[in-house]
DNA sequence: TGTACATTTGGTAATTTAACCAAATGACCA
DNA sequence: TGGTCATTTGGTTAAATTACCAAATGTACA
């Protein structure tokens, strides 16, 4: 694998890191509803502010969300809506890895 | 964000955990194309026999590939091929991240 | 049986990640 | 201006990740 190919798996895993936390993964299921801002997130998730700050900045600098100042509040949105229709082949895998443990346990 | 949820989103963040590192998502590639052993994807990538095989395991835990020994060489071979869909929407943010850059780099 | 090859497993050190608290910054309004 | 709310940033600690080496296990074959 040369250096070229390297990076780009790099910049890919960079996306995917910031995609790998179930609070990320839960806000960007919101996000892909409507806009939200920290506060609101932070209703949602059981989680301190800084917490869920920390996770949108996570998530910005991979490019996932922009933000938008309104008033004190600051508003996050998705963009790449089609990051989401990567969730159907996620659900696929953990439909299936849960029939194979059906099967085994069965035995 | 009830306990349920959260269990549904966790399992989905072990599918892209996962994914998130490079030289898993080369394999990803390489098996999308045909089974390969463990000393041939180490051939291609730059390093250690047990680091690969440790990546390996990683993608057979998340039930993203499976295994099949033939003589004393262990295939790997993807269970869900349409994993790699989604990389051609990493690939767009990637590329929105590179158009922002540049003209952020312009003034 | 002995040797070589393929793979996995255990151990260690360095790095990264994530959570919370505390403090700083910024916006709004009385 | 002073107070309050919203958000970010810095600091600390605990846990997870990754790479390599060494050693164990399994297969094939002379």
């Amino acid at each position: 694998m040369d250096s070229k190919t390297k990076a780009q798996y790099e910049a890919r895993a960079k996306i995917l890191k910031a995609l790998a936390h179930h609070t990320r993964l839960f806000i960007i299921d919101q996000l892909k509803r409507e806009k939200r801002c920290v506060c609101e997130l932070t209703e949602m998730i059981n989680a301190d502010t800084s917490t869920v700050s920390k996770h949108l900045s996570v998530l910005r600098n991979a490019g996932l969300v922009k933000d938008e100042k309104i008033g004190a509040s600051v508003y996050y949105e998705l963009t790449t809506p089609c990051i989401t229709n990567f969730f159907g082949c996620v659900e696929s895998v953990i439909k299936a890895n849960a029939e194979l443990q059906m099967a085994l346990t069965e035995n």
